[in-house]
DNA sequence: GCGATCAGCT
DNA sequence: CACAGCTGATCGC
């Protein structure tokens, strides 16, 4: 334990920081540091070992800390942190906590990264500067010894120029966490001995089943006394989910619990929208509270006690195996979705999506490829081929392109010859400019605007992929439609599409890139907010460049969105601007970008350029004397996926280079991929990616059409 | 010399 | 793994 902190430095991450005598200490962060926490689950055993952690500077004052903080960018490996800065709070062992941005504290006298702070470059820690009362430089140290605290004096707190925090303002308020009385004014001890009351007070009207479901208990024996505070008159028994919080180290959330009576059965019905309309945010809890419920069910099923009475009359929860529990076990996949998938069962035929249309389950069906063409470009009924400009052949002259990819368009060179490329006015700009197609040989489709090519209906639908990107749907006369999805990521306003409503479905041509359970990548919209508030707290230095990742063709709704929000002008070359000015973007969008890299302090970069360290150190030479600092965003779902925790974003930082990955996705999630599917209903599904063979097609089907694949 | 194709890399 | 794309070597015209 003793180079837990050390640990957690080689990565650059933490999870939180301690203050304790005016000094301030590290919680580690991911990877090594976790064990810390992971190996003491026991808020005593972990508030002990933080003790021992910080005993050398622990001789005077009493068994309290003054504050404990966790990483708001870092939320998955502070989960722990966060029940433990919780626990000590009710049991009046820390006055305060607050929830901080890395490198959001500001030391304004300070010049970052100039000479004599190279330690900034070494140390994490160093990223923690301090304000305080005196203009006394926050003193670091030079090498990587466990040696971490940094001396402040009379501190005072600022996180971006606000003050938060001084030492003489650590007595803030605080409610108990069962009845929401405040406890402000009384003694740690009177706190505890408040809140044990009220639990206590609780427990005494719940009787015999803390285990058996429903507990309606009549008005007159529900009346509860509560110390000196009123608890409402409830004709639900609260106290087993009170308590069931408390074995989860969850307390705090019990009064939301108690004013929404949530009972034991409602409990178990709860979803994770429902946690979040109650108010309990924070992924972690959240995610906590839904594995517990699972437990519940699994463990009810097998009649099994949850909540055991133990000897001491105190209560917990069993943890799976009795043993250790990782931060991972918040985050199961179902042991049936493990592996290839080749051991799910087939589910029978039955009403899927929605409900009027009763179809037979997707057909199992070998993979055959037409003539050297897989099955997927290739639309049946029909003498169409989709993003096949690799099996160009004279025997078709209808060629669709979806969108403008390289892995799409592959094979079509200016010397097209076969006929007409059909596709999106966005993506026919595209292909005449960067690949020099002439007009002649393309046939924009406006979108959702039917029109019959060779006696075939085909409806372009947007793909909400990248610019341009289309799904097609085929009506041939033989009556059985095809869906070709392209590259595509499922939304609410491709949910809302008339046409695909109405029209039934015979054949599925699905993109399946991401068509496992691992795939659980948050929705576009959290990590933008993601990304502009990490921009917003490494911006404490003038002087960063901050790059932002791009395709080709792709994720341009990440820069509009932080310009917007930041109110900040983006640096792109003539090239990208070019490029950007085929794809119909609105003025509102487009007048954040400038081709002059003097005006703006955030650049969009292709992807390949920050792919490694080395490549942006490159950059930080080119821009050596204007910047000193470095922060990147490399926005990708690939990045989290097999056995990656699951977070927002992951920072890794070299020196004064700063490299963000963040899962933004412009293809479906697992979770979105069964939704669409549910949704569409087809007859027939053909995966257009991993699909190297029958089996491998059938395993990727059955993944989909598993209904406990749910979470 | 140019464009197309492919291997290798991230 | 392989998103989507870059670089460099080779080949044919």
């Amino acid at each position: 334990m003793e180079d837990a902190v050390s640990l957690a430095e080689e990565e650059g991450t933490m999870a939180g920081i301690i203050m304790h005598n005016h000094k301030q200490f590290e919680l580690p962060g991911e990877e090594q540091g976790m064990e810390m926490f992971e190996s003491n689950i026991n808020p005593d055993s972990q508030f002990n070992a933080l003790l021992k952690l910080i005993s050398d500077n622990d001789k005077e004052d009493g068994p309290y800390i003054d504050m404990l903080g966790r990483n708001s960018v870092m939320e998955d490996s502070s989960v722990l942190v966060e029940e433990l800065i919780s626990s000590l709070m009710t049991q009046g062992k820390c006055r305060d906590s607050m929830v901080f941005c890395d490198a959001s504290l500001q030391n304004v006298d300070s010049q970052p990264f100039s000479a004599g702070t190279e330690n900034f470059n070494t140390h994490s820690a160093s990223n923690f500067q301090k304000l305080h009362s005196g203009s006394e430089r926050v003193s670091f140290e030079a090498d990587n010894s466990s040696d971490h605290e940094q001396t402040i004096s009379e501190g005072r707190l600022y996180i971006n120029g606000a003050l938060v925090h001084t030492e003489t303002e650590v007595n803030q308020r605080l409610d108990c966490p069962v009845c929401g009385t405040c406890i402000t004014g009384l003694s740690f001890q009177q706190r505890e001995e408040h809140t044990n009351a009220c639990l206590d007070s609780i427990s005494r009207n719940e009787v015999h089943h803390c285990n058996a479901g429903i507990s309606i208990i009549d008005m007159d024996e529900s009346k509860v006394e509560l110390g000196e505070c009123v608890q409402e008159p409830s004709l639900v028994d609260l106290a087993p989910v009170v308590r069931w919080l408390e074995a989860l180290n969850l307390s705090r959330y019990a009064n939301i619990f108690i004013r929404e009576e949530i009972d034991w059965d409602t409990l178990k019905c709860l979803s994770d929208d429902d946690l979040c309309t109650l108010g309990i945010t924070a992924l972690g809890p959240r995610k906590k509270i839904l594995h517990a419920i699972q437990q519940l069910g699994k463990q009810t099923n097998e009649n099994v006690s949850i909540i055991n009475d133990e000897p001491n009359g105190k209560q917990h929860v069993e943890m799976d195996g009795g043993g250790r529990t990782l931060i991972t076990d918040f985050y199961q996949i179902p042991p049936s979705l493990q592996g290839t998938g080749a051991s799910v069962p087939q589910n029978e035929p039955s009403n899927r999506g929605k409900g009027e249309r009763s179809r037979a389950m997707p057909q199992k069906r070998a993979l055959r490829e037409l003539g050297g063409i897989p099955e997927w470009m290739s639309i049946p009924g029909t003498q169409f081929r989709v993003d096949a400009f690799q099996h160009l052949k004279g025997d078709c002259s209808h060629w669709f392109l979806t969108h403008f990819h390289t892995d799409h368009y592959q094979g079509l060179t200016r010397a097209f010859r076969y006929g007409h490329i059909y596709c999106s006015p966005i993506t026919a700009q595209l292909v005449n400019t960067r690949i020099g197609v002439p007009w002649e040989r393309l046939k924009p489709i406006p979108l959702n605007d039917p029109v019959d090519i060779d006696g075939v209906k085909v409806t372009f639908i947007e793909a909400n992929h990248c610019p341009g990107s289309v799904m097609i749907l085929f009506e041939p006369k033989n009556g059985k439609a095809v869906l070709h999805t392209g590259d595509f990521r499922f939304c609410e306003e491709i949910a809302a599409i008339p046409v695909l409503q109405t029209c039934q479905i015979h054949t599925l041509m699905l993109d399946t890139t991401y068509c496992n359970p691992q795939y659980d990548f948050p929705k576009q919209e959290a990590t933008i907010q993601f990304i502009i508030e990490a921009i917003q707290a490494e911006a404490f230095n003038p002087s960063t460049l901050f790059l932002i990742g791009t395709y080709t063709v792709g994720k341009e709704r990440i820069f509009f969105e932080v310009a917007k929000a930041l109110q900040q002008k983006i640096y792109c070359s003539a090239t990208k601007l070019r490029l950007l000015q085929c794809m119909n973007f609105p003025n509102e969008d487009m007048k954040w970008l400038t081709t002059n890299d003097q005006e703006a302090a955030i650049h969009i970069v292709p992807l390949w350029s920050i792919a490694s360290f080395k490549r942006m150190s490159y950059i930080a030479r080119h821009n050596h004397g204007r910047y000193n600092s470095i922060v990147s965003f490399s926005p990708t779902g690939w990045n989290f996926g097999r056995g990656k925790k699951r977070a927002p974003g992951r920072r890794w930082r070299q020196g004064t280079i700063v490299r963000y990955e963040v899962p933004y996705s412009e293809h479906c999630s697992f979770k979105e991929l069964k939704e669409f599917v549910s949704f569409i209903n087809p007859v027939n599904i053909i995966p257009s990616v991993h699909n190297d063979s029958a089996e491998a097609a059938d395993a990727l089907i059955a993944l989909l059409l598993n209904e406990e694949a749910e979470n």
